[in-house]
DNA sequence: GATTGTAATGAGAACCATTCCCATATAAGG
DNA sequence: CCTTATATGGGAATGGTTCTCATTACAATC
């Protein structure tokens, strides 16, 4: 069985565990997170999946949430970002462009993965938490927007969001 | 010069490099983040100060931004968090609980912050991205929320949001 | 120490991403 | 088919954040 089909088997298996159907809206949102291969923000599905309504995405993302099949990212601009739950998708970081709010995918290697459990488990004791995940998330400059940087000088973007 | 002292003055320098005044406001806004040693949401700030309006929390806090002395801070719930900038304040990390959304701070360990710095150099050689800077945070439960959650079966929270 | 220009304040309106509501449509089971 | 439960989508409501503007405080000059 291929990959995208494993994912589609996921998440119809998640939502019936729920009691939730696989619809066609829900296989939609999925197909286009699989193949964007990094977080989206609901302007962007909407713009890739062409005529789906606003609050259609909305309620159906919320669902394929809270059956596990996509996680909330937080970016660096006013939008949510969403993508395929680990489960699905596999694990890996992010690395957001601080101007234009864009966010790609980024495999971890295996020493920082280890540097990273290990952070967990010693802030686990000495506080108390249950840690259940981390997000390690690189802010950068894009390459487009570092070329625009060089042609003008740019107004600094709003400061509290941003 | 205590390290208080030094916060308040470094935050008077930064404002005048902008021909912006430290104003009692700007002072107690800093004062409130440099006490409370983890990033606060507006309402937070407010409670902590006590009468400040609003929109003076809100200006203030996008002024001191743009100036380099605050730095936001993304965490899980619907409200943005702010903190003194790593300059003054020092490096360090996140750790949020899912269930109440509040934020603490971590310090790394050394070893934490070479693999990070490693990963950062990959990723810029790789993606063409300059990176500016990076956000490790951990996600978990509280001690309060794992309580609550003992205690009672509660009904989990807003999907897309939190 | 009055004057005058500039920046800061605070109350409320405006904005916009997200959520909610509800009438209609669609699927599943008997 | 009929029935019943769930999904859909258009639009209204919500709420955190930003903007507006009249007023106030500050700083420098006369």
């Amino acid at each position: 069985m291929s990959a995208a089909e494993s994912v589609h088997e996921q998440a119809a298996l998640r939502l019936g565990g729920q009691g939730q159907r696989y619809t066609p809206v829900r296989r939609t949102l999925v197909t286009t997170l699989a193949e964007a291969g990094r977080p989206l923000s609901i302007p962007e599905i909407l713009e890739a999946t062409g005529s789906l309504p606003q609050s259609s995405a909305y309620r159906n993302v919320t669902t394929l949430i809270e059956a596990g099949v996509v996680r909330r990212v937080t970016g660096v601009d006013d939008h949510g970002r969403f993508e395929l739950a680990e489960e699905l998708a596999g694990h890996h970081h992010h690395l957001a462009c601080a101007v234009c709010g864009k966010v790609e995918d980024v495999v971890p290697s295996p020493r920082l993965e280890r540097a990273m459990d290990e952070a967990a488990r010693v802030v686990a004791e000495e506080q108390g938490y249950q840690v259940t995940g981390h997000q390690f998330d690189l802010v950068g400059t894009c390459p487009a927007c570092r070329e625009a940087a060089a042609t003008s000088t740019m107004p600094s973007a709003r400061a509290v969001r941003s």
